[in-house]
DNA sequence: CGCCCGAATTTTGCATGCAACTGTCGAACT
DNA sequence: AGTTCGACAGTTGCATGCAAAATTCGGGCG
């Protein structure tokens, strides 16, 4: 055995937790995840820290872990924060200047989200998973591109919480999408004439938005806490 | 035993990567470090996997952790990220508002700093130490006025970097303390004004002075990387 | 009826042992 | 001589076992 092993349980357990598989305030215990993981307690162990190092458990001494409950306000929490990170980070490639290369890959991506949405009608499963794939390329070259290596930790951390994660549009509305995309070329143009404070608040009005859109899709039936409990 | 033992473990491991007191891209046997804190290899374990979260080990499966290296450009990343963040939390204080109670403790640390600057003289220890109490009840109020889960873990991975934490100023200088001094006072005014922008922006700068400042005190002897080895 | 105290059970914390993997060194082969 | 293969030492990965702390539950007392 061990092959990248035992992170492969932190990464599992991370993800139930994001998918809301267990009650905010519920006890995680050792035992009982490491037989539904078919494991020992002792990459359970590892697993339970590393969540808890993401702030999405909590831990006191000899009392084990405990699911930290969400509300609706973290989550606009989290937008703030990754609205001004990606902002910054929006900035400081535009002042750093991006490798024509990283600014063609950039462009690509805007013209293949185009490309996409040139039809009326809606995006079907392929379309929505190459939408994501090209939106996170361009977020991804920007934060790359502003050479901070606390930001892509930070937003990271700030993007993983439950019941928003993994980062899926409810909708997928093509006007949508379009103006979104017209957003990244805007910001694109930005950094590629090095004007840093445009692009930074262009990045943060669109982060902004995006966030009090995912906050109005499932404001409707929020209500995290009171999720399935996977265990028991 | 077990008491919040391990933990232990963790906090001083991460004072030693801190304190610079292991070469970067040394590796970290995890037998050397059990003998060295007269433990076993599980705790260590533990604390190594949570010094990599925080961003000052790297990982490899089967090959275990190696000390990151920092350079004098992630302080200034560094302080980047706080400015903006911070910033945030004192708009936010402001916008939320905070309560008489928080004012007042505020108003009476930046008092306190007053009376330690009112004489001309250099302050000793005691006095330094004083002011950093007084300083971090100013900085933390604010953080935890903000009311966002996502910012006083952001700002404590930000502020961990080798060779500037703990966060002690090198030269205390009365002067500089004093404009430290005036711009609490100015970011209190604010938020107890409820004017979040100029909070924002008047925090801003302020961390980026003190960011500014501090790079200019490291500049001369910086070089980070060839600290010396506290192993073999 | 409620509260408090104490033994049994459960759960966490850690040390140890063994298996698997990595890196190194030396010898044989091309 | 250079390269490759293989054995050995060293290190990490995980399971297990035991001790300590916490939780639970039952009984006695107020």
């Amino acid at each position: 055995m061990t092959q990248p092993i035992a992170q492969a349980l932190s990464a599992r357990l991370r993800d139930m937790i994001l998918a809301g598989e267990f009650r905010g305030g519920q006890h995680l215990r050792e035992v009982q995840l490491a037989q539904m993981f078919g494991a020992s307690r002792t990459p359970v162990r590892l697993a339970l820290a590393a969540s808890e190092k993401d702030g999405l458990l909590e831990y006191s001494p000899n009392r084990g872990y405990v699911v930290r409950p969400f509300e609706t306000k973290d989550i606009a929490s989290a937008f703030e924060m990754r609205a001004l990170i990606e902002g910054l980070a929006a900035r400081k490639a535009a002042e750093r200047g991006l490798s024509a290369e990283a600014l063609g890959r950039i462009a690509a991506a805007i013209d293949q989200v185009d490309a996409l949405l040139s039809t009326e009608a809606a995006l079907d499963d392929a379309a929505r998973e190459a939408w994501r794939t090209h939106n996170a390329v361009f977020h991804r070259a920007i934060i790359a591109g502003a050479d901070n290596r606390f930001i892509a930790p930070t937003l990271e951390t700030v993007q993983r919480i439950p019941s928003v994660y993994p980062p899926i549009l409810a909708s997928y509305d093509p006007a949508l999408l379009r103006k979104y995309n017209d957003h990244h070329r805007g910001i694109r143009d930005c950094i590629a004439g090095r004007q840093g404070v445009r692009a930074e608040y262009l990045m943060r009005e669109h982060v902004f938005l995006a966030g009090e859109e995912i906050c109005a899709s499932l404001s409707p039936a929020r209500a995290h806490g009171i999720a399935p409990d996977a265990l028991s």
